[in-house]
DNA sequence: AGCATTGCCTACCAAGTGGTAGAAAGTAGA
DNA sequence: TCTACTTTCTACCACTTGGTAGGCAATGCT
């Protein structure tokens, strides 16, 4: 694989496991058996590796939601198969979602972008579950703030892993398995509109 | 007030806002017009500083969600107060959650006193939440997963003001109302049975 | 062969890190 | 007033930080 490649990933598992200001481009480097200035001849500054980490993430991601549009039907099919596809990511590359979630806190400038390049996405959503209500295939309520909720559930119980660790909680598949149907119902009871 | 009481909710601040790593001594010491020799008088170690903060933030979210306990009925109104009370939290001091999420990052063995720490409150909601499920006032289902969901739920809502910010949603106090209340409609829908 | 480019390296550096040693200044009781 | 104690300070230190300057080998083009 290409070292800048290698880095890329190497340095989106450092950021989101151990934060940006938790990350020494020299630690990186000893990870990678290189030398630090060698990261600094791919990615001139700490900051660009960060943006070009951000920048990969969200590309991952929008891809893996927008595969599952397609894969869908309308309605609630639909928001299951996200919810199925975003936590296969949490699991596959957890490391993805714990890095965008360093970067809402880390703010601006940082967040600013990533927030540029995501916001199609967003729009996207609010647009199709405005739909959705006026169809009827979705509870009436506010789409931005519905969007905002899920993005919370989803991120909370894609990315608590250390905590549930901590508490005691078993990590195994079959647990995640059930943590993720637990989050379906969550969801669906609150959005699907009871059957008259 | 006291200088370590001053040290205390700065640090709390400073942690919380930026992380534990993206927080120097210095820093702190300058926000407070003190020197940083004079935090270390009080708190021997950077370390030993994270963890009083932590402590009192558990303290006092503790102390929040007992209260919302004893003024509530059993049930739906239970939840309902608690949600409340630590939404009053968050607005209150939003620190106090920033600071908690920045533990559940650093994992141990910070994270694993923390947890400690909370884990008789846990312990406490998942025992409720099993006789309220007997008595068929809460929908039937995992205990500690409804917990661990409504944390991440709740946590998420209250946490993520830089992420809204820059998305561009107001954060007026009447917009932080319709939020807690689309969080509590999406938690009702979800834990009240459908009457019969 | 000559030559430019790419990729990684050694050698440094100024600034900032958490932490130690110990002096100075305040404070309260005898 | 003397003394003991608490609190804050100056001075300093070893170490790490992100970043610069420039060398050196490999590669490919003419």
């Amino acid at each position: 694989m290409k070292t800048s490649d290698r880095i890329l990933i190497a340095a989106t598992v450092a950021f989101g496991e151990n934060g940006y200001d938790g990350t020494s481009l020299d630690s990186l480097a000893l990870e990678l058996g290189i030398r630090k200035q060698s990261i600094l001849y791919h990615y001139p500054t700490k900051e660009a590796l960060l943006d070009a980490t951000v920048a990969d993430a969200i590309e991952v991601l929008a891809l893996a939601l927008s595969d599952a549009v397609t894969k869908s039907e309308d309605g609630w099919d639909r928001i299951e198969k996200m919810v199925r596809r975003v936590f296969r990511l949490a699991i596959q590359r957890p490391e993805l979602l714990g890095l965008l979630r360093e970067v809402s806190r880390l703010g601006p400038p940082t967040l600013t972008k990533a927030v540029k390049d995501f916001d199609p996405l967003i729009k996207g959503a609010t647009k199709w579950l405005k739909s959705e209500m006026a169809n009827g295939k979705i509870v009436e309520s506010d789409p931005y703030l519905l969007v905002l909720s899920m993005y919370s559930v989803i991120m909370g119980a894609a990315t608590e892993g250390n905590l549930l660790e901590a508490i005691g909680v078993q990590q195994t598949p079959r647990d995640v398995v059930l943590r993720r149907k637990e989050l379906l119902r969550f969801l669906k009871s609150a959005l699907v509109p009871v059957p008259k």
